[in-house]
RNA sequence: GCGGAUGUAGCUCAGUUGGUUAGAGCGCUGGAUUGUGGCUCCGGAGGCCGUGGGUUCGACCCCCAUCAUUCGCCCCA
């Protein structure tokens, strides 16, 4: 039986063209979470499998985390998710740490569930985190910082939306508005969750099965669905619009509306899986309907850091993943053509490779990326193999080339052919690679 | 874990009601072309028809199983 050549079931391989890709979201990433002031960090693949059991739904650690004992007999986990390493390395630090704290890595996160669109087993996933902040300027900034992504990559504000929403709202309205039980107030939340995806009547029946024989006849269920309907939070009754934390919503989409963030919207449907959200949350949405999923999402978790035996840390963060944010930039159109690191593909003509590798060498050492090609193959194969690998210039190195120090430049996309010295060659490589991007 | 769709050359795909040695385009490779790619012409390599079983005189084709890919469900970090 021959070994398969194709990756690992949900993981892909990344060839350069891919990487380079990679590399080009990932940059663009980097510079504009930097010029917030965020500092990247890093962590282990490996933790304790405990670390997630202590946060997490059961179902979710162990039928969708890749687990394995270490020889050791340690119950070992591939990260899942990024929040649980992130606040275990600020607790361990709790007291040397300047706050408020701005971190951000670009993790690869492993989940054991079957692929499909936007979902894969292996993914990379932007984490941006802020500690230290009790109030919602710091969502302010982690939501002004997703946008500003998207408008780095060339994308307007049509195109996405940023949803917005509450917990400690939606604890509120149903704790003390609708006053269901904790049990109910969990069953809620994930079929509020689904809500887009149930068509009306089905939803309206799940919602009504929740609901005990007394709160049947009060008419709980009919009034969950009609809070849920609210697109605007001044619509919302008065006790609940003057609560504490609809008060903060607004105050937030007002803010970033000022701030030029105009699509964000106000959205009480949304919830996020994770059960230790315990403020605003927030998601963004592509507005093509093709690819109508959560790319981003985050908000406020401020129980984390102290589960670490050390004084709450408030927190507020948001993962993107590099799948969802790629099938964005696809359908949007806004991925360029890049090119390749190689600046120059060099020809040699004839046996000349002692003395042409000095040359070559000399125009590294100037600053060019320079492959030779090494074969001694006719010239016709030497170029293909040049354009074959996109690359835009072929330097000719023959015996005259070596005489003069004048060495012919190629431009492979329009034929034109000049000779040059190595440090004009260099000037006008470069030139081109800064041309634009 | 559940359901649908799809597996034929490196890629995109044909392949007649089940009938000899399995096809095209692109790509790859050699030459025409001993200091120059894309165009043209001539040659060449490359297939256990995803895998295993079954039905049949005979299977790429029909049936079963299995694996893989993919879309959705569940779930969502």
């Amino acid at each position: 039986m021959a070994l398969s050549t194709q990756p690992y079931k949900g993981a892909r391989d990344f060839y350069p063209e891919d990487k380079r890709l990679q590399k080009y979201m990932f940059g663009t990433i980097r510079k504009v979470v930097e010029r917030f002031g965020y500092e990247e960090y890093d962590a282990p693949v490996l933790e304790p499998l405990d670390l997630y059991l202590a946060k997490t739904g059961d179902e979710i650690v162990n039928e969708q985390t890749y687990a394995f004992e270490d020889r050791g007999g340690r119950k070992v986990a591939i990260r899942p998710e990024m929040t649980p390493t992130v606040s275990r390395m600020v607790a361990a630090k709790r007291q040397e740490l300047g706050y408020p704290l701005r971190w951000y890595s670009i993790p690869n996160l492993w989940r054991y569930e079957r692929p499909q669109r936007g979902r894969l087993r292996e993914h990379w996933q932007l984490n941006v985190d802020v500690f230290g902040l009790d109030t919602m300027l710091a969502e302010m900034e982690l939501i002004q910082i997703s946008d500003a992504i998207l408008k780095d990559f060339g994308a307007t504000h049509d195109m996405y939306t940023i949803k917005v929403n509450s917990r400690k709202l939606m604890d509120f309205i149903m704790k003390d508005y609708l006053k269901l039980s904790d049990v109910q107030i969990h069953m809620a939340s994930k079929l509020i969750d689904r809500m887009h995806k149930l068509p009306l009547a089905e939803f309206e029946a799940e919602a009504e099965s929740i609901m005990t024989p007394t709160q049947r006849d009060n008419g709980t269920a009919n009034k969950l669905i009609g809070l849920l309907k609210i697109k605007q939070i001044h619509h919302l009754p008065e006790v609940i619009r003057e609560h504490e934390s609809a008060k903060e919503v607004k105050k937030l989409i007002d803010m970033l509306h000022e701030a030029r963030v105009t699509n964000v919207v106000f959205d009480i449907t949304i919830m996020r899986g994770f059960d230790y959200y315990t403020g605003i949350v927030f998601e963004m949405f592509d507005n093509d309907p093709d690819n109508n999923r959560a790319m981003m999402g985050g908000g406020r978790y401020d129980g984390l850091v102290g589960l670490f035996g050390v004084e709450p840390v408030p927190t507020v963060g948001f993962g993107w993943g590099d799948v969802t944010l790629q099938n964005f930039l696809e359908g949007h159109n806004l991925l360029p053509a890049l090119r390749t690191e190689t600046d120059i593909y060099a020809v040699l003509v004839g046996d000349v490779y002692d003395s042409a590798i000095k040359v070559i060498n000399e125009l590294r050492e100037m600053g060019a990326n320079v492959a030779v090609d090494l074969t001694g193959r006719k010239m016709d194969k030497q170029i293909k193999t040049a354009v074959k690998k996109n690359i835009h210039y072929a330097v000719f190195i023959g015996e005259k080339e070596i005489k003069d120090e004048l060495y012919k430049l190629r431009n492979l996309t329009t034929g034109i052919e000049e000779r040059h010295s190595a440090s004009r060659i260099v000037s006008i490589v470069k030139d081109y690679r800064d041309e634009d991007l």
